[in-house]
DNA sequence: GTTGATGATTCCTG
DNA sequence: CAGGAATCATCAAC
């Protein structure tokens, strides 16, 4: 792409400046490396009076004003010499190898560029604008048990906190890729021109662009790297669930407990039993998980405190089996309202008689509750039931008055 | 602002 | 890896 010795046309300023011929180490003008560039030439001496002559201006050449640069410069390249110089340059610089210098090195991709990319993509700065990006990572940090579905009103901050996000850096990007691109057309213009009084192989102005494009990479990279950390600071603020802590509702709630007292004697779900709580509670596997790790703990802490919820939803959980048994059509209503739990049929008969008593309701269903607690019960469970049920006797749920509780703390 | 309740996290254990 | 225990951080009632 490059005409090296085309004849002069442009005389821009920057022509006249950094001609670039003083670091030629081969370009000693009494001591020309090959004769062939001087061929037809027949009084060496004037020759090398001439030689001399042209050099000490191309010194001098940066020295001058612009005008007179520029003249001197047309001089100089309407020189009867100037095709046998530049020939000679040419089989110069061939002879040094200095244009391929470090023309092979090919950078493998950075590491660390590749990561703060992928971590763009993931985040939905990069990439496609729609599906993937924010509301990727939201549903993400959803799903690992992060938020309530309530706790929405969050999500539209953060889509359009890390919408702005996304759009500074894609303004940013745009400028950086911009402006290398000017630059690179600057230098190759300024290399085109210089062309034309030293040789330059498109090799090299190959090189000048890598070099510049590896510039303007580092830049892009910090840009990438203060983008991930505005998205990180983003999220943690809001995404954080300690941060976001929204109650479950009343429903969810009460289908919990409601769970969890009518299990007293294993209030260990097994993952089934998860699953279908946190469909029925609207919450996440996670977060049934926490609240009964939660509740356990605390119940076993001050078991005296929660007497009286026990007794609250024993009276429910009686009612809605005394209610199933009058009417068969309706066996899983637990009367909690609409909440129901296909194993909460086996309301209060898993509680181990207190000191040997009864259990206070036995609605002769023994069997159903048995069959609800293989189902329901993983192996898991029926390892920590035992320790629960020795650690932790449970209140005489459904007598208020004969409350012989231990109030233990 | 204080305080108790509560959901989530972290560390540890079996 | 599930669960216990301690703790944190926030909510909500006062």
């Amino acid at each position: 792409m490059l005409q090296p010795q085309q004849p002069i046309t442009g005389n821009g300023p920057s022509a006249s400046r950094g001609l670039g011929l003083n670091v030629h180490p081969g370009m000693h003008p009494l001591n020309p490396v090959h004769p062939a560039g001087l061929e037809g030439i027949e009084n060496g001496h004037d020759n090398r009076r001439d030689i001399k002559d042209i050099l000490q201006q191309i010194m001098t050449i940066t020295d001058q004003s612009l005008d007179e640069a520029q003249a001197k410069k047309h001089a100089l390249n309407c020189h009867r010499m100037k095709p046998a110089l530049f020939s000679v340059l040419c089989e110069i610089k061939e002879k040094t190898g200095l244009s391929m210098r470090n023309a092979q090195e090919e950078e493998p991709p950075d590491p660390q560029l590749v990561r703060l990319d992928n971590m763009l993509l993931a985040e939905g700065v990069a990439g496609p604008e729609k599906g993937g990006g924010a509301a990727a990572a939201v549903s993400a940090a959803t799903s690992s048990g992060g938020m309530s579905p309530d706790s929405s009103l969050g999500h539209s901050d953060y889509k359009s906190k890390l919408s702005q996000i996304r759009n500074i850096y894609h303004t940013e990007l745009e400028k950086y890729e911009q402006a290398c691109s000017e630059f690179t057309t600057h230098v190759m213009n300024l290399l085109r021109e210089q062309s034309r009084t030293r040789p330059v192989s498109p090799r090299e102005i190959e090189r000048m662009v890598a070099i510049i494009h590896r510039k303007f990479s580092s830049i892009q990279s910090q840009l990438k790297q203060s983008t991930c950390e505005a998205v990180m600071i983003l999220r943690s603020r809001f995404l954080d669930a300690r941060r976001k802590r929204r109650n479950f509702s009343k429903q969810a709630t009460e289908g919990l407990n409601e769970y969890f007292y009518s299990h007293l004697s294993n209030p260990y779900p097994s993952e089934e039993a998860k699953e279908e709580l946190a469909k029925q509670c609207s919450i996440t596997m996670s977060q049934v998980s926490n609240w009964f790790g939660n509740k356990r703990i605390r119940y076993k802490r001050n078991i005296g405190k929660f007497q009286e919820e026990a007794n609250l939803y024993a009276m429910k959980t009686a009612l809605g089996a005394t209610q199933s048994e009058e009417s068969p059509h309706t066996p899983n209503s637990t009367g909690s309202g609409s909440f129901s739990l296909s194993g909460s049929a086996d309301c209060f008969l898993g509680v181990p008689p207190v000191n040997g008593e009864q259990p206070p309701y036995h609605m002769g269903a023994q069997d159903a509750q048995s069959r609800f607690s293989e189902r329901l019960y993983s192996t898991r469970e029926s390892r920590t039931n035992g320790n629960w049920q020795e650690q932790n006797t449970p209140p005489s749920a459904t007598s208020p008055g004969s409350d012989h509780s231990d109030n233990s703390d």
